[in-house]
DNA sequence: CGAGCAATTGAGCGGAGTCAAGTGTGGTGG
DNA sequence: CCACCACACTTGACTCCGCTCAATTGCTCG
């Protein structure tokens, strides 16, 4: 893992990136002042549970993982972060220490943001505590939906739901290609890699056909009552 | 349900809650002006998934349980909330709807703070921010943490896992009360009610205790090690 | 063309949900 | 004070979903 400074590209992507354009300009371009920019092959771990934490990082390109490890030593998904996402804002706010383990699940390059930085200016610029806040509501609806989904729906259905939220709306049959590895997929709807295998399978009968990375959609009400 | 005004008990229990002990002695005053109290009996719905909500709720007393529903009827529960635990934050900076139902599980008291005049003392005071920040960190890590366990344990882990939460680091040895119906706890675990009996009846092997609500740890390591 | 990894499929098992019956307990009223 | 009822909880029997392990297929890239 190497560490630079940012390209002007890379500049674009975080301020194009939905937590930074809900920050003031002058508190955005303060961030970027101090920020770098690291590379990591996959499977990299960026940092482990309990390990002190002092950057907010977010993805330029590339896939993070973030999971927890039992004792028996599985791994349980807790979120996936995609280009523009920000990881590690909770810790910032807490005990400085990682809540999980982060891993890049695909060849990624990371920014990294001083989050003593980031949280001095959240204490001087309430435009930056409410970005701020905004991510943190944003995420916890989003775990909230995933603690929901495990609860509530089986395999099948928490694929169907999966694909339905790619679906733009009112369209009758279309198609998409999976941001990242089935493996990857798997993990974060809970499943066992060959659950999900399964569940598309099951799928198929429901006018869904699996190529590759590619899903197909032939009849949308059919998924959406499944 | 009737509403009120807040008696100085209410104005106690709240000021010395996690959340307000945080808050500027302004703020506090502030939001406490506008503040109202409803009375609720057990099993009264507070609020539904979708309802549009203009108040962030407190519990002053009794317990409020925030759950989905799925299609064919069956809850999933996301939070339980106690005495002087704040609910509805998320929404406020999100579409301002309930992403879930709450429903007292228990006789309780409700202090209602106009989310409104929450919003706008969180734009005009980083120190009001900062507690908000900081409340949805620790919700946000209660519900990961809610997430894993599904994932990683058993019903019998999480049932000692929660047993070793309330207990005092340290003691070899000790009991409590559970501070609500065994029901609620199910749910809370995500399991079936009667999947934590029969949870209890395992962890008897290792030294658990059940009479009632009171629960006796007589091995900690015996717990520790399930 | 072959090596290596991703994905699928099959067989078997175990955990937990469901439904149904039983046990206990606290509260009410005779 | 006791009998009874209501309700929380427990226990049993059964089913089913999803995990595990193992074998196979299919891809991608050297």
């Amino acid at each position: 893992m190497k560490t630079l400074r940012l390209t002007s590209s890379d500049r674009a992507i975080l301020l194009n990136s939905r937590f930074f354009s809900r920050l003031p300009r002058t508190a955005a371009e303060a961030i970027l002042e101090g920020a770098h920019v690291s590379t990591h092959e996959e499977h990299d771990t960026l940092f482990r549970q309990d390990d002190p934490i002092d950057d907010v990082l977010v993805v330029l390109s590339g896939l993070v993982r973030l999971y927890r490890l039992g004792k028996d030593g599985r791994e349980a998904d807790i979120a996936v972060f995609q280009k523009g996402e920000v990881i590690g804002v909770n810790t910032m706010f807490l005990d400085r220490r990682a809540t999980a383990n982060a891993q890049a699940a695909e060849p990624s390059i990371i920014a990294r943001l001083e989050s003593r930085k980031l949280h001095q200016l959240a204490a001087e610029d309430t435009g930056v505590a409410q970005a701020l806040l905004e991510l943190l509501c944003h995420h916890g609806k989003l775990t909230e939906d995933c603690l929901a989904e495990d609860r509530l729906l089986t395999a099948p259905q928490r694929v169907a739901n999966y694909i339905l939220s790619h679906c733009p709306i009112g369209s009758e049959s279309f198609s998409f290609r999976l941001p990242f590895q089935k493996n990857v997929l798997a993990g974060k709807l809970g499943l066992a890699p060959e659950a999900l295998s399964r569940a598309f399978s099951t799928l198929r009968q429901s006018g869904v056909v699996v190529k590759g990375r590619v899903i197909e959609i032939r009849d949308r009400q059919a998924l959406e009552q499944f």
